[in-house]
DNA sequence: ATATGCACCTGTGTGC
DNA sequence: TGCACACAGGTGCATA
């Protein structure tokens, strides 16, 4: 579920509590993520100090004094939040992490697709096969025109390729080609010039309205806080499907793409 | 190399 | 009310 605006939403609202801080104790309740969490996790995080928190595509990365980095993925359903040092566990709640200045930092994830792991940076391979971020280190109009050229996959299932493209997945691709006019289904390399120039300008500038709306909370994506995002109410396309298109009227589709549903304006996009 | 299908999980909504 | 089924913000592996 969460996004490149989900994550960079769970970033900032971390930022303040928790740069700085230092781990106190580890409880990892339950072990069984996409990939099991290290048994050694609590014994090598205990006594760090977080000095930075940073975000590639849809990873968070937690920088430690020792050198070494928490690498934190949400999955499908996956949330961090920080609560009192006196709450209790609640379903779902994997890893509880406590900081000094009285606070936990709570990994929450239902589906358990999401991912707690630590090593030195460059030995995370999990960062190295993924493409540029779109909001941080977004590809020029010749790059973009690299990354589509000869690729007869629809646009819309490369967008959320993570090795071409890290950060973006179902709704804001959607989102974004509803913008740029462009119907999810085109082949990658049949766009024009334009078109990919249009794209380029409206994914930018769906993701940056999402992450200064909070992101998309459609029914349990929180920050840090609990708070939920307010994009949902913008979405244009994303979910709803037989309803009216907001610009020109025209009933909106749904239709499968690599096993992901994909919406869109027949009028509006060609 | 490239594209698709499915599995991995739990929760929710829908229709019977 | 119960039950079966479809579907959900993601990713990785097997398969053509």
């Amino acid at each position: 579920m969460p996004e490149l605006p989900e994550v960079e939403t769970t970033r900032r609202s971390l930022l303040a509590d928790v740069v700085g801080a230092r781990i106190v104790a580890v409880t990892v309740r339950e072990p069984r993520l996409r990939r099991p969490v290290p048994a050694d996790l609590a014994d090598r995080l205990r006594g760090r100090r977080v000095t930075a928190i940073e975000r590639t595509g849809k990873y968070l990365l937690f920088a430690l004094d020792d050198g070494r980095t928490l690498l934190v993925h949400l999955g499908m359903s996956g949330s961090l939040c920080l609560a009192p040092p006196t709450a209790s566990p609640a379903r779902h709640d994997h890893v509880v992490i406590a900081l000094d200045r009285d606070r936990l930092l709570v990994f929450n994830d239902p589906r358990r697709f999401g991912l707690v792991r630590l090593a030195a940076r460059a030995e995370l391979d999990e960062l190295r096969a993924l493409g540029p971020d779109p909001l941080a280190n977004a590809p020029s109009l010749d790059a973009w025109r690299a990354l589509t050229r000869h690729r007869r996959t629809p646009i819309k299932t490369l967008l959320m390729d993570q090795r071409r493209l890290a950060g973006v997945g179902n709704i804001y691709a959607n989102e974004a080609l509803f913008v740029a006019g462009v119907r999810p289904r085109r082949r990658a390399g049949s766009l024009t010039r334009a078109e990919l120039a249009r794209l380029a300008a409206a994914l930018r500038a769906v993701l940056e309205r999402a992450v200064d709306l909070g992101g998309s909370s459609i029914s349990d994506y929180r920050d840090g806080y609990g708070n939920a995002g307010y994009f949902q109410i913008h979405h244009a396309v994303y979910d709803r499907h037989g309803q009216p298109c907001g610009r020109c009227g025209a009933t909106i589709k749904r239709q499968v793409l690599a096993g992901r549903s994909s919406f869109y304006c027949p009028r509006c996009q060609r």
